[in-house]
DNA sequence: TGAAACCTTCACATCAATGTGAAGGCAAAT
DNA sequence: ATTTGCCTTCACATTGATGTGAAGGTTTCA
C-alpha cells in the first residue's frame, strides 16, 4: 500500500511516516518507480509507534524495542541473540514503562476519585 | 524552601522549577528579597508533575488537572464546583490516561513474553 | 570587607516531533 | 493529451520542554 493510503488509515500525516522512516522506525518497500509500498502489518505497527510516541517514549528508545515486540517472524528468537547486555536493556525499558503505567494510573485513581467524592457529597446532602 | 533546596531535593533544575512556575503548575510565595519560597509539600508536587511530563502530557493538560490530584484541603470538594463540563472533561482525561496505561502495559508484557519465551528456549536446548 | 554561592530576570540556543511549502515526476481518468 | 491528485525530495518554520549564559542583587561566612 502506498503512503497516502497508510496516512487515511493510521490518521497519521505522510510527512511523519516519512519521519518515522527516516528515524528508522519503518522500512518500507519500493515500488519500481520509487513509491514506498507498505504492507498490510504496517497499519498495527504505526498505531503502535503512535501510541508509544503518545506515551512519551522518544523514537530512539522506540527504535530499539520494537524489534522485539509482537514479532511475528520470530527472527530474533534465538537464545544466542539475546545477549546479557541486551536482556538487562529491555528488563530496563520494561521498569520504565513500569514505572510510567504506576504513575498515569496514580493520577487516573485520584481522578475518579474525586470524582467519586463530589458525586458521593452531591446525593448525601439532595 | 529555596528554589536551589527543592532542585537538589527532587532532581529537577531551577530553571524548570521556574519554567513550571511561568506554566501556572507552582505556585510559590515570594521572601522579602523576591526569593522563590516553597512548601514541603512542592517536593511531592513536583515530583508528580514530573512524572506527567515523562508519561507525556503536556504542561496545559497538568495544569488543568492538578487541582483535583490528591487535594489534601479539598477546597473545590463542593458539588456545585462540578459543573456538567468539568465532570466532561474530568471523565475524558481519565480516559486517555488509561489508553496510555493499555499501550504501555501491553508493550510492557511483550517485553516480558519475548524475554520469556527466549528463556525458555535456552533452557530447553540445554 | 570581600569572596563564594546563592538568587533574580532576560534572552537566546537546542532538541525532538511536527507543520508546511516549493519544485518536479508519476498515474489514473475524463 | 491534459488535468487532477498523488508521489518524490529538500528545506525552512514552529511548538513544547529544556539548556545555558549574561548582568546584577543577596546571603553567608571567613
Amino acid at each position: 500500500m502506498r503512503i497516502g493510503v497508510l496516512s487515511q488509515r493510521t490518521g497519521v500525516p505522510p510527512r511523519m511516516l516519512r519521519y518515522y522512516e527516516e528515524q528508522d522506525l519503518l522500512h518500507p518497500e519500493r515500488a519500481d518507480n520509487g513509491y514506498r509500498d507498505y504492507p498490510e502489518s504496517a497499519v498495527r505497527l504505526v498505531q503502535q509507534i503512535r501510541g508509544l510516541l503518545d506515551s512519551g517514549l522518544t523514537t530512539e528508545i522506540i527504535r530499539r524495542i520494537l524489534p522485539f515486540l509482537d514479532d511475528p517472524s520470530q527472527i530474533h528468537l534465538h537464545p544466542q541473540c539475546l545477549t546479557p547486555e541486551l536482556a538487562a536493556l529491555l528488563e530496563a525499558e520494561a521498569n520504565r514503562l513500569q514505572e510510567r503505567i504506576d504513575c498515569l494510573s496514580r493520577n487516573r485513581d485520584a481522578i475518579h476519585a474525586y470524582l467519586a467524592a463530589v458525586r458521593a457529597l452531591r446525593t448525601e446532602t439532595t
